[in-house]
DNA sequence: GCACAAGTTTACGTTAACGTAAACGTAATC
DNA sequence: GATTACGTTTACGTTAACGTAAACTTGTGC
């Protein structure tokens, strides 16, 4: 059955316009196929969408989501080029992980913040 | 003893410009005193300077980041702002756990490319 | 007293990631 | 066959977050 999407089914889906779906293909990011002159999306178009679109969340550059789908769907020929990419593959994975740090900080302080204020909320009940 | 930084020791230790930390404080992120005419900043700002480069590198605009960063500063004085104040807390909290669960997620799937690449790598090494 | 290093203000330039608008193609539908 | 809905290309505009450069001030060492 070949499921497909046209541009706009991929653009209510997500949220983004269509201009924002072209932009990633000049990018280099997508590649649909044509029929006649307009662009149809497979399933494997639309997940790279997401990736690209969840990457942007986390404050990935498209650059950064690029050479991270890369990683997904590359598959090395020769043992060189695997290793090259198990590298690779360690290194993004500890940047991530030192973003979750930071994250994780980040959340702690705030967790702070909260019980700081209801503390305040609790004096002032209380009457002191 | 009023321990106190000038621009450039800011600048040094984080690895930014100095254009940067003015930016910031044209921004209305930062506001060091003045001794005469040069910037002289506190540990309280150093510390918000940290917080705006973490929130940075997890993505988030100057925006958010004052944002944030007022929440930690912020002592209301009645009740209605401290309840305003927990809602926001609250909610910026969850947005940052959905992040976390988007990187958790992408930190998986590279699990699995990594996982796949041994494979490939293994089934190399026992030449099949 | 003069160079020199570090700071300052002012202002225009740059890049990523799209927004917006114009001008056009094409297929259905009334 | 004209409107309408969807698509297309081309091109200039916009915003955030600084970079870069020029012109000026202010201690500090020699």
């Amino acid at each position: 059955m070949e499921t497909s999407y046209s541009i706009r089914d991929l653009a209510e889906e997500f949220g983004v316009t269509t201009r924002t779906i072209r932009f990633y293909e000049e990018k280099g990011l997508l590649n649909p196929r044509r029929n006649g002159q307009q662009r149809r999306y497979a399933p494997a178009d639309r997940t790279r969408l997401r990736l690209i679109l969840r990457g942007k969340r986390l404050g990935l550059s498209l650059d950064e989501s690029a050479e991270i789908i890369g990683m997904y769907g590359s598959q090395g020929n020769n043992q060189k080029q695997l290793e090259m990419l198990l590298t690779r593959i360690d290194h993004k994975r500890e940047e991530l992980l030192a973003r979750r740090r930071e994250l994780d900080a980040m959340l702690e302080e705030m967790a702070q913040a909260e019980r700081k204020c209801r503390g305040a909320l609790d004096r002032l009940n209380n009457e002191n």
